[in-house]
DNA sequence: TTGACAATAGACCGATCTGTCTATATTGTC
DNA sequence: GACAATATAGACAGATCGGTCTATTGTCAA
């Protein structure tokens, strides 16, 4: 056993899980996860279907697997975004994130939210990512908000929760405009 | 023609079409558009297939009237809830309703945004439906913050807007709490 | 060369989906 | 009682769903 020989694709090709996942990631995010069927994936990611069931197991697992690789890179993209700005300034800085990110040609609101609201059974494992995902929003949250020296830094961290889903469901349905409207009040907010 | 001699049920009774649009409300509210089956509807509703396609003609169309039915009732509801209070006041206290809301048993957020996010078809019915219910709610807004007195009413009914959005959105995933941190920044920006 | 492994292609299964259809029962009006 | 309208029950069709399975190909290591 063991001595991992493995190793298949050259470098400068993509594996097929990867090409699953980015072909789930870009028809899931923008249809959702009951309008695309595992066909529709198999077809953009251009792999067969044994391939899936073998690094996946089932396509609960492929949506839950998407929307782990999707938290990952949004951390990752946040840190780097506002690893220039300084701690106090983070708060304000990230709505700038979150205005970019509307502003983005393929955006379609919030891919936790979305999922959330179509898998409704509890267990899903999809559930735990997203409830990952915004554990962490809230600890950075409070992370800026302290450094920022607001008077009541936990306070002042839920209500920017509050901002960013509004920014991001807002502008879903209505365009950028609501990503800029909560930059407009966290502004506020943090100025007093 | 003419000479309309419609009139089926008692008075006492609920027709067929009332029934299936209270089984479409429970079951898409709850589970999702895409979730649940015309046969789940049926079933619930205690009706026939024929009644359904008679009625709505597709259902896509009963997804419609559905959430048509929906944004009638709130509408009501809302105006009903604010009656008793100066239209100053209004704002604030819409954000005593919203906490109402997220705080009832069967809350699960916001149904015109689930329905968008699910429907991706830009032609849908429902989207017009969902459309016209969030110009109702922005032209609610600019009337109260109008009422409120404050110094940029426009940019103010923007803000609580996008307060309402990440009240219902955040109140889905992490519970009602959410609700009152977004009363807690309303109260703050309608004083300053 | 051989054997293990990873991948492809696609038939197949049973379940479920929306929607159509026929047949039948009930009711109010003439 | 006859008729039209409304409702029910449920078979049926065609498509699609998630998932399993077999057969085949290509590649690396021994």
């Amino acid at each position: 056993m063991a001595q991992k020989t493995r190793k298949r694709a050259k470098p400068s090709e993509i594996g097929v899980r990867d090409r699953l996942l980015d072909a789930a990631d870009r028809l899931f995010y923008q249809e959702g996860v009951r309008a695309v069927g595992i066909d529709r994936v198999l077809a953009e990611a251009d792999a067969a279907k044994a391939s899936l069931y073998q690094h996946f197991g089932c396509k609960d697992q492929l949506v839950a697997s998407y929307l782990e690789r999707r938290t990952v890179d949004a951390r990752a993209n946040i840190d780097a975004y506002l690893a220039d700005t300084p701690p106090s300034q983070r708060a304000l800085k990230f709505f700038d994130w979150v205005v970019a990110w509307a502003e983005s040609k393929d955006f379609r609101g919030c891919p936790l939210q979305h999922t959330v609201s179509e898998l409704t059974d509890a267990a899903h494992p999809a559930r735990a990512i997203a409830h990952g995902q915004r554990e962490w929003f809230a600890e950075r949250f409070r992370e800026w908000t302290t450094a920022a020296g607001v008077k009541d830094p936990k306070a002042t961290a839920r209500a920017l929760m509050v901002l960013f889903d509004g920014a991001v469901a807002g502008s879903e349905v209505d365009g950028p405009q609501r990503a800029s409207d909560a930059r407009w009040l966290a502004k506020k907010l943090l100025a007093g």
